[in-house]
DNA sequence: GGACTTTAGTAAGACTCTTTTACGAAAGTC
DNA sequence: GACTTTCGTAAAAGAGTCTTACTAAAGTCC
């Protein structure tokens, strides 16, 4: 990592955002209020908002009191907006949302076994609707982000492993990616679902914890200082292999229940039961059922434990089709935790209402959205725009970080 | 996070910051060069040079042409020094560098069984011999660096688990850190040692590893994403509870030997063999050696099943009394990795020329002391330079970030 | 060996941005 | 109704970089 030097305006640039970034927190403010919050002197305080409102990221509250004076100012929602998409094994669900994060219009709809070229044409149309529904044109568009089952490298944004028994795959991500241009920011699902957990749901403000996903196959989001930690392939936290030790939780869980019915354990499950009847017989007394039960739980326990020694988490939140039902395990995962590892994790189950993985999507997307806006800042203060695509998609925009003056804004040399 | 604002001054904070960066990694450079490869003007190059040689930590490299003509500069590394310690198992390492991380004066001594206060006597009078040695006093010291056996909370920067069996102990870090005074830095010594590999070892320029030390008992110490991750409590990576399932690596190696011959297995060995012994047995092709070997390779390969599957690594470093010598198992550990994790890492050995440990510390004290050195840098541009002693402390100084004007040099309000 | 060209380094003026100091006006308070 | 507090702006000074221009040293070519 090297320093890229710095010029005279960017420091108007640098502390235009940190007073976007104090509006973004605090709501309506007045010029001085923002200096002195900021640690500036008044006139540059104000000088600053000026700014922020003739680039449009800033503006004046309408306020009953219509003299000019002690007028409070408000960050643009609308300046910028972001798509957000969750290609998932059964539904798709897309959001927009504005720069507040706030979800102007949203979309869902299931997809039985379409293919990826339909899928794509359905994730276009599903967008356009939305965008109608909020009156906006795709241009208004300044980031999308799009989740996805299966491994991304990081390197070449490529799927290098789609879980083959969910609807994703790579032609999915690929036809879908071509159908929306703009090129989407893609990420794994369970990421995404990690990241919702701790912009909206039991995560908030935890800066090392996992989100672990118990459904058809077990995989974790970690996030590790508050970013998220993809690894070198972006296979961090995928703690099966798929085709290994009986993977596929569900299946797995299936399995132990036709063993029992075998082996001649009482119960009564029938012989098509699903997950959700196992959670139901287990809590009216079934025998088969809680003992399979004490088996998955087993089988958590192992997999936290193996995060929690190797990272040491704060927080674990279970979510997925079976993980999420697992309330009642987590004390005997907890018994089992003990003893197994030094700082055993708090567990949780993930928030119930919607979903953690359109829910991530939306952050990032917002996050990304305001990192573009935040561009024009730089756009401005110089005479090539040059508004480099790779700047808006990396992720966590760094506070507290210089925008490097480097590519498009640098002075000619002399001839 | 939150932002702070700007200042003119600051600027050239900055780009000072940006030259002595470039300096360092390419060493005598004239002044437009430095200009050149900032990207920025030549005078502003050259003021720049200027002031980093008021400050002194720049200076002129004498050069044969005596002519102030094509002068060539150089970062001054005696400008600041840092001293780095290992409390050891047996014995205790210690070294000075100066701002280039190159060690000054470097001392060993080993103490069987010593009190915490003999050791940190001991330590006292080791650092004072080195700095004699290098013609240095106590103040010259920047920085300090101590690792030591057991996990340290980050929070609070105390020894919450120290490993019994080896010589730390929390009382011996206190009593250290007490008698060196000046506040050192107190780091786990296996993440000094992943941070020794990467400075110096085999980890050179890989920013996801781990270095996996197997001695007499099983730990490591994880790089993600280049910066050293501790974890929520700082016990990430100590891969067993000490106690749990005949933790202690050596122990667990013996007793094998010591089943494997009340067993009747065949073998050259003594009773009272030493795990050195049994590599050099099973190289000579002794069955039970070999034998023994092999339940190491499959519980090493469990280990590093677990660190890949959760975080994803380029690369594991083996280190330690018994990691050290396990060259021979690592195709066999590989074997055993396929089929068990999506992408398995690279293996390698530390390396063998003297402490990653020290290393470790040496490069972490380098960082702070340099650290220590750019203050001045703000210092000398502010009226009240007002060091805050924990600035040096934060570990990776993040290029990129500027240094938050907030604190001391701030300007009056008005009255 | 001498003239020409390239390059290192500096000097002066313009521009940007912050700070300081000062001033005017609106809003609250007794 | 007068006084005080606070919001907001204006003007000048300080700091830093950029542009342009200039000097002088070192190569280079004939």
């Amino acid at each position: 990592m090297t320093f890229s030097t710095a010029d005279t305006p960017l420091v108007r640039v640098h502390n235009a955002r940190a007073a976007l970034d104090l509006l973004r927190r605090e709501a309506p403010l007045s010029r001085v209020e923002i200096a002195r919050r900021l640690g500036t002197t008044r006139p540059t305080g104000s000088a600053v908002v000026t700014t922020l409102v003739e680039v449009g990221l800033v503006r004046e509250v309408p306020s009953p009191a219509a003299g000019g004076r002690g007028a409070l100012y408000e960050p643009v929602a609308e300046a910028a907006h972001g798509l957000a998409l969750d290609v998932g094994g059964r539904v798709l669900r897309l959001a927009v949302t504005d720069l507040s994060g706030r979800v102007v219009a949203r979309r869902t709809v299931e997809h039985h076994g379409a293919s990826p070229r339909e899928l794509a044409e359905v994730a276009v149309g599903l967008r356009d609707a939305a965008l109608a529904e909020a009156g906006l044109a795709p241009a208004d568009l300044s980031a999308t982000v799009v989740g996805v089952p299966g491994v991304l490298d990081p390197r070449s944004h490529r799927l290098t492993r789609a879980n083959p028994d969910r609807a994703g795959g790579p032609a999915v991500a690929d036809a879908v990616t071509r159908g929306l241009g703009h090129e989407p920011q893609v990420e794994n699902d369970i990421n995404l679902a990690a990241l919702g957990e701790r912009a909206s749901g039991r995560a908030q403000g935890v800066d090392d914890f996992a989100f672990l996903s118990v459904g058809t196959g077990v995989g974790s989001g970690l996030v590790l200082g508050g970013a998220l930690h993809r690894g070198r392939h972006g296979a961090a936290g995928e703690l099966e292999l798929s085709g290994s030790e009986g993977s596929a939780a569900e299946h797995a869980l299936l399995r132990l229940v036709a063993e029992g019915r075998e082996g001649g354990t009482p119960t009564s499950l029938a012989a098509d039961a699903t997950p959700a009847d196992v959670f139901e017989a287990a809590a009216g007394g079934d025998p088969l059922a809680t003992a399979v039960l004490g088996e998955l739980a087993a089988r958590l326990a192992r997999h936290i434990g193996d995060l929690a020694r190797v990272v040491d988490l704060e927080l674990v939140v279970l979510g997925g089709g079976i993980g999420s039902r697992c309330a009642g395990l987590l004390d005997d995962i907890e018994t089992r935790l003990h003893g197994t590892v030094l700082f055993p994790p708090r567990l949780a189950i993930a928030s119930l209402h919607g979903s953690p993985v359109l829910d991530g999507a939306v952050s990032l997307a917002t996050a990304s959205a305001y990192a573009v806006a935040i561009g024009r800042l730089d756009a401005t203060s110089s005479p090539a725009p040059a508004a480099d695509p790779d700047t808006a998609d990396r992720d966590r925009p760094g506070p507290g970080s210089i925008p490097a003056a480097g590519a498009g804004r640098r002075r000619r040399r002399t001839p």
